[in-house]
DNA sequence: CTGCGCTATATTCCATCATACATAACGAGA
DNA sequence: TCTCGTTATGTATGATGGAATATAGCGCAG
């Protein structure tokens, strides 16, 4: 899981999120697993949603970043191609930039928060 | 409406967003109409999402970020208090630093974004 | 003192979305 | 040939959230 900046980039493709954390550790997750479900019941996420991930990934994209494979040894699997890592790297990359860039305005940011509050509803 | 930038910021106090490009908007529009109603309407948003949105928003801090009135000249209103617009600026600051820090790598990213999508179900 | 527009809040309705469930195709290996 | 786990997809149910609706209170203007 990605570590926690206090803050989420994503990157929008007209408006539609084409990369942000979501994506991005799913894509992770089969990499590690070779599995869209694996990947799909580590995140605690139902395969379908997973599957419908994997597929708007594909689309969005000029290369596909996912390849699937039916039946087979273990049933099948998913690989994340080269060019999906290399998208994955790259977003991770700029989240790093995106927090370092900010990080010393975050922190007087985040002195205005309050320190503990009611359970809130999730925006 | 805040211009494209091909990204979207949020910043989170405990993994829930406390300021984002949604909350940001709506405050401007509140300093600029000076009523949580207009400012709902201008964005075609319902009264009562705005409402709370703003009751989230002064919880949130450590200060009110909006005060209202009630009755009165003009049925009432609302106003970004000082503490407010300070945050919304730097919340802006931070969108402007975080995509100009990216703005190098999110050109290679959008490059291998689909120029053309396929019809999407309009709703 | 009545009307107006806005804040404030509860309630009801409805669309959306996610999860759950079901099913089929598939191919290696036992 | 039969089993197994996976991809792939349809369907149904349930939860979530937003919108619409309703109502009340308020305070200045007329």
């Amino acid at each position: 899981m990605g570590r926690y900046r206090g803050l989420t980039l994503r990157v929008l493709h007209k408006a539609a999120p084409a990369m942000g954390p979501g994506k991005a550790e799913l894509i992770d997750r089969i990499r590690q697993t070779g599995s869209i479900s694996a990947a799909a019941r580590a995140m605690g996420m139902s395969y379908r949603r997973a599957w419908q991930l994997v597929e708007a990934l594909n689309k969005t994209y000029t290369e596909p970043v996912v390849t699937t494979a039916i039946g087979g040894t273990r049933g099948g699997g998913a690989r994340v191609t080269a060019f999906g890592v290399r998208m994955v790297t790259l977003f991770r990359a700029m989240e790093d930039k995106a927090s370092a860039a900010i990080a010393a305005d975050l922190h007087r940011f985040t002195a205005y928060l309050r320190p503990s509050l009611k359970r809130q509803k999730r925006r």
